[in-house]
DNA sequence: TCTTCGCCATCACAATTTCCGAAGGCGTGA
DNA sequence: TCACGCCTTCGGAAATTGTGATGGCGAAGA
């Protein structure tokens, strides 16, 4: 049995005439015979009687009759729920983060989350551009903020915005950095970032343009940790320009150029058709401003 | 959409694979992928991952199957309810009467069929031979009890019970009776039944066969007026033997042979494998313990 | 690192089901 | 008696559904 048969089923008893029911079905009179006999036959009653003048229920097939309607209204209620869901998303989404959560603007994305997408779960995950990555890959996390360039073809990356970076001194070496020639500021301890931030490409780059390496002190792949050792007066290290308060006690920015890097958030590419990939990135890219990038379909071509 | 969508999505949620959906549903696994498919095209959502180990629900699914379930069983009560009432005689039938309850034995009849059909509604309705036989045409009456031979293809009847009838006469004319053959009696007054009564034709046959005719006096067409107006000394009547108490002191039975009619249940022909009649007949021939007639299938041959 | 395995999607084609138009039976009403 | 409306049945056409083979894709194991 199918739901069609049912669907004649009740037409058929409203109209009380075939040829009425399968005008009403946008069908034809032997179709609709051929259904109701179907029915009748599997569910081994007599559902109409057949007079000249049109058919008529029997009693059983008026004590069958709402429980029909009911059986095609659980299905129809089952649709109507998919339509009203296929424009929401639900579920989880988890979001790795690689910096503090003012520089993220994560108030404000999360903001136009629960405002647009309210049944979405959102869950943002500290960690680091080079954690985020790997955990992108294996599926830990659905996006994720990431610093650099990304050279993965596996990875589909939307630029937010310019990192301007500096190098952070505390103020307790401002005597002995007498020059920022970089081979000086080389010979100072340094307080490293991990080798899987994007920091720590910045620093590399700077320094092996001069062929010269820094002293290695301590390696700190958490920012805020990295400015405490700077303010610490444990060495000399790079971070985000404006992180330190231009009044800062206990450490200063130096006036060195460093490369800016791009901040970038990124998500598999094979799941850039996802809603919720899709979604996420629009939100993302309207706090930032940006423009999202282009749906992209496979078929494309 | 249709029933095996849903059973589909069910199974395969279920069983998290196609292949064992398709096992479990006697199918191959690209019929049940191309359901899954199908459905969630018309549905507009995502109901499953696809995964190298499976199928796994996503949110919009894990919500979507409970109303699916819910569907699926509102279409399976429907089904089970049929097949609670296939064998269960439920709506209304309506019997001929054509005498009284007490010979037509409807107080066996009546308790057989509340027994084995207990939502059946049974109408007995009273009448004569006459009138239940148009009634019956009509679609008036479902099935009649009547006397006599019945001379109708379109009928069906099933002999019960012979029906031995007497003449009735008046104790007040005893002293008028001398002798009991017809021509002397055709003088005397009678109580006519109805034409449209079987004992009309016994009368009849009876006066004819002597060339005589009587005395037209009354026409009662129901056999207890009948049986008043001759224990009233109104005049001679044919009545069913054994109505009169041996011992009435207003009317006794004349030794007088006459020909027994046969009492028979009647019914379109055309009806004989309605369910309904089937059963009534089958309660009727128990109570009058006659055997039931066999089957007709319109197929048979 | 490479291979093997399990799983799902797709394709062309076969099998089945469903559908349609025509014809026929049947009862009703003119 | 005829014409009409209604349902059933029938053969063939059309659409849908199902099948087996094939390929892509990760994951687990060597």
């Amino acid at each position: 049995m199918e739901l069609y048969h049912l669907r004649t089923f009740v037409a058929v008893a409203e109209e009380k005439h075939l040829t009425r029911a399968a005008e009403r079905l946008f069908t034809s009179q032997p179709a609709i015979s051929a259904h109701i006999k179907a029915l009748e036959e599997t569910l081994g009653v007599t559902l109409f009687d057949r007079t000249p003048k049109g058919m008529r229920l029997t009693a059983v097939g008026e004590e069958m009759l709402p429980r029909a309607r009911q059986a095609l209204a659980a299905a129809n209620t089952f649709v109507q729920h998919a339509k009203g869901l296929q424009d929401e998303l639900i579920g989880s989404v988890r979001i790795g983060l690689n910096s503090d959560a003012r520089f993220l603007r994560l108030a404000a994305l999360q903001a136009a989350l629960a405002d647009d997408y309210p049944r979405l779960e959102v869950a943002m995950l500290t960690g680091s551009t080079g954690t985020n990555l790997p955990a992108l890959r294996v599926g830990k996390l659905d996006a994720a903020f990431v610093s650099g360039e990304i050279d993965d073809p596996s990875m589909s990356v939307c630029f937010l915005a310019e990192e301007p970076l500096v190098i952070a001194a505390p103020t307790g070496l401002r005597e002995q950095i007498v020059s920022t020639e970089v081979e000086a500021l080389a010979a100072l301890p340094w307080v490293y970032t991990s080798p899987d931030c994007s920091h720590f490409r910045v620093m590399r780059v700077l320094f092996e343009a001069h062929c010269c390496e820094p002293t290695r002190i301590l390696i700190a792949n958490q920012e805020d940790a990295l400015v405490e050792m700077v303010r610490a007066g444990v060495g000399l290290g790079i971070i985000r320009r404006g992180v330190l308060a231009p009044d800062d006690p206990q450490a200063y920015e130096l006036p060195v150029a460093l490369p800016a890097v791009p901040l970038q958030f990124a998500y598999l590419r094979k799941r850039e058709n996802d809603p919720v990939i899709r979604a996420l990135m629009q939100e993302v890219c309207a706090v930032w401003g940006v423009d999202a990038p282009r749906e992209q379909v496979r078929d494309a071509g």
